[in-house]
DNA sequence: TCTTAAACGAGACGGTACGTCTAGTCTTCTA
DNA sequence: TAGAAGACTAGACGTACCGTCTCGTTTAAGA
């Protein structure tokens, strides 16, 4: 019936040094170094913690891109769309930016196309909060009367966020600083002159 | 030294039937069901031989995936931009959300990730003809005065490309048919009501 | 310092549990099912237990053998040398036939093989008891004149003895029950026809 | 249909490595040393190599003992019986005392105690031949009127070669080389004084 | 009766070897 | 001389046990 307390307790050391081995691995190396054994050996741990705790590589992949970012969502109180906008774009930048985090996202992203686990998790811990959050930023410019009435929520948000992620698989462009402020820009006005539209 | 036709020639057979079994066992598992001796046994090709003529899993993938993708990237003539470039920005979406061809791609960006051999063959071959097609319709539309003059280019293209790849490698939203339409009014007229810009 | 019974006493039910798991297990599935989390899991005991009254399984399945065979080397007094040495043989075949014994002397044989602690003790407590039994026995039998004046003991004792694990341990031939007397009777009496001898 | 010759043939370097390998680090360590890995790694054979061609540890330590042990069990001509029984005693005793052979059949006869099909092998590939060898020696001496009518000529065959294995596995005494001698001896003639039988 | 300390069950831990799978190479015969 | 077949070394996979280590929980002797 009570389960509590039965047993040895499960090591903070042991995940905590997962974690980090595997993070380490995978920005040195990508995915083709961070095998469950080499994880295993540079986190002292032995294989079979590993798999006791998560499914598979692509988990512990996704782990340890969460422990190493840890970013608040906040909403920006009294800030105007652009600011906002801006501002979220512009974090999320930074951290696809980031050697220490970027590297880690891009493997993720590969090992989600052939893990649905891990795909769902990835678009539900990570794109989605980040959308609904945007969204809400936009839904509130819209009760403004600031946008159109035609407005695609789910396209504007892409087209704001699926350039970093383009950049960074990619590589065809660099994730530099401006980015943030020229894509809100233009998604917000547009690239038309004024007055053909 | 001797270039001449002496011996064997290589067999046409054997390239195709590796593209085509690499091709299938893609679409059905993705790159973990494409491993060499998959594609050698369902090809009847020994394994050696894709190894002669392809350096890499990666490699026939890709040349697998150019195999299943005859498009042209013509230049329509006399077409409006907006026209110009939903044309474009829509075939690509049809391609992507093809599943003869959109899961090939989802396995190719994958591996491109801890492959910079891919990658870079990806967008040299894939990536930036489009983008220079596509930039090209903007040129021209930027020479008739139909653009701003502070467009950025290179972010434009972003973000009515990235969108595509982005639902596709993310799975958040659906790749519709009425997407390459949303994207291209949204980059050129903006979402801000108008008064407002 | 003192080792006056402070805390909780062993556990006599631990202990006996424990030694039937094991019983039990070498039985069915030899020593590749009696793993120490099998035996633990069995008798319901933590494996640190076993680990801290026996110092392998090789000695759990000796004591396990022990326990299961209750057998008492009793000299039996006015015996001719044919009958004491029959009922000795005889007794020692039986043990080895039933297959609630045998099957675990033959395991613990193979542990012996590479455990030279088992080894030493299987000889020192079970194979010499009944060898200085039986040399009694045999000894007695000179005395009286009975024997050749010649005779190498230890030999003679293996040729009593050691068919019996022979035919365990290879299987080429069984146990049956007039084996003993048979050996007796040709390692007394020669099997040459009398006149050569 | 015809599979001749088709791919690569099999190594003989790799075979003799592994078997040599294999006998050494039993005789170092036992089967607790002979692990497949280890044996792999001394060989400098993949271990998929070695499952290819033995389906067990075991296996591979029989064919490495049959490797080191090149005996021929010729039938003496015009040898006496007791001359020819202790040829045939006498040389096993010298296999099984050697350094070399010796420590390999106490593995394997440890193994074929968990392993059925080690067991019938051993039998049937070992010690089956030598007993056939024997018994047609003791044969053609009860065709001369050399034996007893009522003798048991497995009982006595097992007289013969059981203490070798007893003294082998056992330990209790050494096999020394007069024991052959003695063991033909005791069998032939018996033990008791001659009036008495 | 209450303390106290050893033994206990449960189960997580760092390791090692298992037997399988695939990579990429090599060697043979065939076309 | 290219190719099909298939054996080779190398090494990661995920699993099973090893023997050790915490935990919280008995259990009886001694205070």
């Amino acid at each position: 019936m009570d389960k509590t307390g039965r047993g040895r307790p499960r090591s903070e050391r042991a995940r905590l040094a997962v974690l980090e081995a595997a993070a380490d691995l995978l920005i040195e190396g990508g995915m083709t170094a961070a095998t469950m054994e080499a994880i295993a050996a540079r986190a002292g741990v032995g294989k079979a913690t590993i798999y006791k705790w998560w499914p598979s590589r692509g988990h512990v992949a996704l782990d340890s891109f969460f422990m190493r970012t840890k970013t608040t969502i906040a909403v920006e109180a009294g800030a105007s769309l652009e600011e906002a906008l801006t501002a979220k774009i512009g974090a999320l930048a930074g951290l696809l930016r980031d050697p220490a985090t970027g590297p880690l996202m891009r493997e993720i992203v590969a090992v989600a196309q052939s893990d649905p686990d891990i795909r769902s998790a990835l678009e539900e811990r990570w794109v989605r909060p980040r959308r609904v959050a945007a969204e809400q930023v936009l839904r509130e410019a819209a009760e403004r009367g600031e946008l159109r009435a035609d407005v695609d929520f789910a396209a504007a948000l892409d087209q704001l966020f699926a350039p970093l992620y383009y950049r960074l698989l990619f590589g065809h462009e660099p994730l530099d600083e401006r980015l943030a402020e020229t894509l809100v820009r233009q998604v917000i006005g547009g690239i038309a002159a004024s007055q053909a539209w």
